[in-house]
DNA sequence: GCAAGGTC
């Protein structure tokens, strides 16, 4: 490139701190002629100036930002309203991608730049989403100026000699990681806003959901994130409900000498088996001299923590200030702003070796608390200082999070920013520290052929543990024990324990479960967390612990008795991996986008034709509400066509809640046009066949004999409707199927007999327990024992419907209990896994468990008897 | 009114 006329190159970046950061260092040679700032259209958005020479080329850099992505993507306008389609049609409809109204200056900043410049450099963050934000950005200034010649900078730290070498090393954007964003943005809508209305418009207003004034509006989300994060709860509590505490018995031997006391434990840990405990132990007590076997001392070391990213602040922050992984962030932020911390969102956990980690160790060697350790750090004759270790995470576009101002405090912070910032401190200076330092000491002793041990630890030398006041490291010290020596215990006992379960997941154990399973990013895995509180899918306890709300549990429940495990981390980790694959280029966006939703859309579809699961697993925990009486029916709306009347919105099939059919405007109330069909039809459904007789828009009217059973008979001889859909052509007047809408006694919904209405039908009532059963057409069967939930006779019955036909299940003779069990749910000793009992059946208890009253014959001996220690 | 991902 030869000297000449000064080109302009507009330069954006992904946030304001960064044009800001960048433009410092590229401007601090004298030849920059200084920075220069200037307001942009949006306030948060500065933009930059100064000149900067590329490889003997002038060039006149303007240089300004973002905000994070500067597009969304939406459904077009006809399918934004929830009612306007059937949610499966959102696997197809048309999305566009569009800077929304708060963005709008931003854009026409990036424009107006862009029409007075030759250059596009783009300095978004050098990860995935930051490429594809450099193509949002890149089509809204190409719109503006066609001629734009576009580079990209690479860099993965905001420090001098990178910035510079990436300004001078520019390569072109990078397509394919954009596309993989695309991808992941396109299926994360379809999926969410699929389920999202489905699951919401069939359960919200079917039960009654108590725990809001205002269900009403409540809204029962699914996102591919949200629900493995709910996931993870659930199952936790679910192992803990299905624990049964077991007694086991252990051996503990002490000895006191002038020196203390020493507890040695039993080299076995412990056994389920008493007697067999028990004659260990008097073999023990009867031969009680204790020999030593062996001594061992060794130095131990206690690594201080990596580097600190983003998890393992809001980790930290929950177990030493159980601060939320949300507040965290927001105070994080605060502080970032403020410039006292660096850019808290971050995987990285290594510094570059670029940084110059002494001068931020100086930094803080004024501090009036651990000041004197930074200084003792950067002393050489202390000894103090070692270079961190890292523990292997870069996401090459932000440094660990460090201090970047010494602070003392400052007058407008919380008690919460003070200590975040003295963690984020404590934890620099922690880094980049020796371990600590211990004398660790086991003794192993023998007794009748048992072995036993005890250890002790001295600390030696502290370390970083002086400066990182939140970690310690426990241990006392044991007397001195030499090898071959005798002594008699103080105390030999035989002690029995239970076994405890595991307990509730607390946050840190949540952002680990995510962060393990590929759930989320940095930057948004606290959302997740926050949203199954905003849903009431989930609690958080005084102690940082979540638990399922019924709703959330039962939701999965629902989803569990599918057979699908959407709400397990497994979708999301696919999801994943094909990202990979089309970011590699082995994978096109097309085809990804194509195989995920084409199996998204099965599921969903499946899922929608098993919705009597969800309303099963719902009924265990809610009550009916009487806000419709056929509530799942009632929300199903399918397009029929477009509406004739108005042509903007489409005309759907839809219940009512007293039973009754209409074709119905989603321009409602604005468009008025609605058919009603006779009370007598009982099932109506949109299908593709044209009507032969007549043009595409008939709803049966051309049906001489159809019309006539409906309204004349009304016995529903032929109760099913087909409305034929997809067509242009007109609506049958309105007014002439009102009319013919007999609201009069019609066949019953549910057994399609006449005589009586649908509430009092007499197979309702007993079907209560039917429909919840597989037993259905299932023969008696010959052994009875009492029944787990009420003590009844319970009978073993062979069931004889499609999917299940063979299968033998315990069901319950009482009336009044639902108990049943598939026999093969059943495992030794009378065992029932937790949910098997109750996800099908209104078992009270909802509890798995040991089968109460479980006969003797069926139960296999278990051997527990651990021989093997040695 | 819905997702998840950026960011103020």
């Amino acid at each position: 490139m030869a000297g000449g006329r000064p080109i302009r190159a507009l330069n954006v970046a992904e946030k304001p701190s960064v044009a800001k950061a960048v433009s410092g260092i590229l401007s601090k040679n004298p030849s920059s002629g200084g920075l220069r700032v200037r307001d942009g259209r949006s306030r948060y958005n500065k933009i930059f100036e100064f000149n900067y020479t590329i490889q003997n080329q002038q060039f006149q850099m303007s240089f300004t930002s973002v905000t994070g992505h500067l597009m969304e993507l939406e459904f077009e306008e006809r399918y934004r309203k929830w009612h306007s389609c059937d949610p499966v049609q959102l696997y197809q409809a048309a999305v566009k991608k569009y800077v929304p109204e708060d963005k709008l200056d931003i854009k026409r900043t990036l424009e107006e730049e862009a029409r007075k410049c030759q250059w596009l450099i783009l300095w978004l963050d050098c990860d995935r989403e930051g490429e594809n934000i450099a193509f949002e950005v890149v089509e809204v200034c190409t719109q503006a100026n066609r001629n734009l010649n576009i580079w990209r900078a690479r860099f993965s730290a905001l420090i001098d000699r990178e910035i510079h070498y990436s300004m001078q090393h520019l390569v072109r954007p990078n397509q394919l990681f954009a596309d993989a964003v695309d991808v992941r943005q396109e299926i994360d809508l379809r999926i969410g806003a699929s389920f999202t209305r489905f699951q919401t418009m069939l359960l919200r207003d079917a039960f009654n959901l108590d725990f809001t004034s205002d269900d009403k509006n409540i809204i029962l989300s699914y996102g591919p994130c949200q629900f493995p994060t709910l996931g993870f709860v659930v199952e936790r509590f679910w192992e803990i409900q299905s624990h049964e505490p077991e007694e086991f018995w252990t051996i503990n031997c002490t000895h006191n000498s002038e020196e203390g006391i020493a507890t040695f434990n039993w080299m076995r840990g412990h056994l389920f088996d008493y007697t067999c405990a028990a004659i260990i132990y008097e073999m023990c007590v009867q031969e009680s001299t204790a020999t030593v076997t062996r001594v061992r001392q060794q130095e131990k070391l206690k690594y201080p923590p990596h580097p600190l990213s983003t998890i393992e602040l809001e980790k930290r922050a929950s177990r030493y200030f159980r601060m939320s992984s949300e507040h965290t962030m927001k105070v994080a932020e605060d502080l970032y702003q403020a410039g006292f911390i660096s850019y808290p969102r971050t995987e990285t956990d290594c510094f570059s070796e670029r940084t110059d980690l002494r001068m931020m160790v100086q930094e803080q060697q004024g501090h009036p608390v651990w000041g004197s350790y930074a200084q003792r750090l950067l002393d050489p004759e202390a000894g103090l200082w070692r270079n961190p270790s890292g523990g292997g995470h870069d996401d090459k576009a932000h440094p660990p999070i460090h201090p970047t101002k010494f602070s003392a405090g400052e007058n407008g912070w919380s008690q919460d920013h003070h200590k975040l910032y003295e963690l984020v401190v404590r934890h620099f200076l922690a880094c980049v520290s020796q371990p600590a330092v211990g004398a660790e000491t086991t003794v192993d002793i023998d007794i009748a052929g048992e072995l036993f041990s005890a250890s002790g630890r001295m600390i030696m030398a502290k370390n970083y543990l002086d400066v990182y006041r939140f970690e310690s490291w426990g241990g006392s010290m044991i007397p001195t024990y030499n090898f071959g020596q005798q002594f008699a215990p103080t105390t030999l006992t035989l002690d029995s324990g239970v076994t405890r379960p595991p307990p509730l997941l607390s946050e840190a154990d949540l952002l680990s479960c995510m962060d393990k399973a590929g759930i989320g990013t940095d930057a948004t895995m606290h959302d997740h967390i926050k949203k199954l509180l905003d849903r009431f899918y989930a609690t958080k306890d005084s102690n940082t612990r979540f638990s399922p709300t019924e709703l959330g549990e039962a939701l999965v429940m629902g989803y569990d008795d599918m057979g699908y495990e959407l709400w397990k981390p497994y979708l999301r980790a696919m999801m994943e991996s094909d990202m990979k694959a089309v970011s590699m280029g082995t994978k096109s966006k097309t085809e990804v986008l194509e195989t995920c939703l084409q199996q998204m859309k099965a599921c969903f579809v499946d899922a929608k034709s098993n919705k009597g699961k969800l309303f099963e697993s719902m009924a265990v925990f809610f009550e009916r509400s009487n806000r419709s009486s056929i509530n799942e029916q009632n929300t199903v709306a399918e397009v029929v066509r477009r509406c004739s009347l108005c042509q903007e919105s489409d005309m759907v099939l839809r219940r009512k809640p007293d039973g009754n059919f209409m074709v119905g405007c989603t321009g409602f109330p604005h468009c008025k046009n609605v058919v009603w069909l006779p009370g007598s039809v009982s099932e109506a459904v949109v299908t593709t066949n044209i009507c032969s007789s007549c043009a595409p828009g008939c709803i049966g009217g051309c049906d001489d004999i159809l019309r006539q059973l409906v309204e004349i008979c009304g016995t529903g001889s032929r109760n099913i409707s087909s409305v034929h859909g997809r067509g242009t052509g007109h609506t049958p007047s309105s007014s002439s199927a009102q009319r013919s809408n007999s609201r009069g006694q019609g066949a019953c919904l549910y057994c399609r007999q006449t005589g009586h209405s649908s509430d009092v039908c007499p197979s309702r009532v007993s079907r209560g327990r039917n429909v919840r059963s597989p037993e259905a057409d299932a023969q008696e069967g010959e052994s009875s024992i009492p029944c787990s939930s009420c003590g009844a006779p319970c009978v073993l019955r062979t069931a004889n419907t499609a999917s299940n036909r063979g299968r033998k299940f315990y069901s319950c003779r009482s009336q009044e209990c639902n108990f049943f069990v598939w026999e093969d749910n059943i495992n030794e000793g009378g065992r029932v896994a937790r949910g098997n009992i109750s996800r099908t059946a209104s078992n009270p208890s909802r509890s798995g468990g040991l089968w109460q009253g479980w006969p003797e014959w069926k139960t296999s001996k278990r051997c527990r008897i651990c021989v093997c220690n040695r």
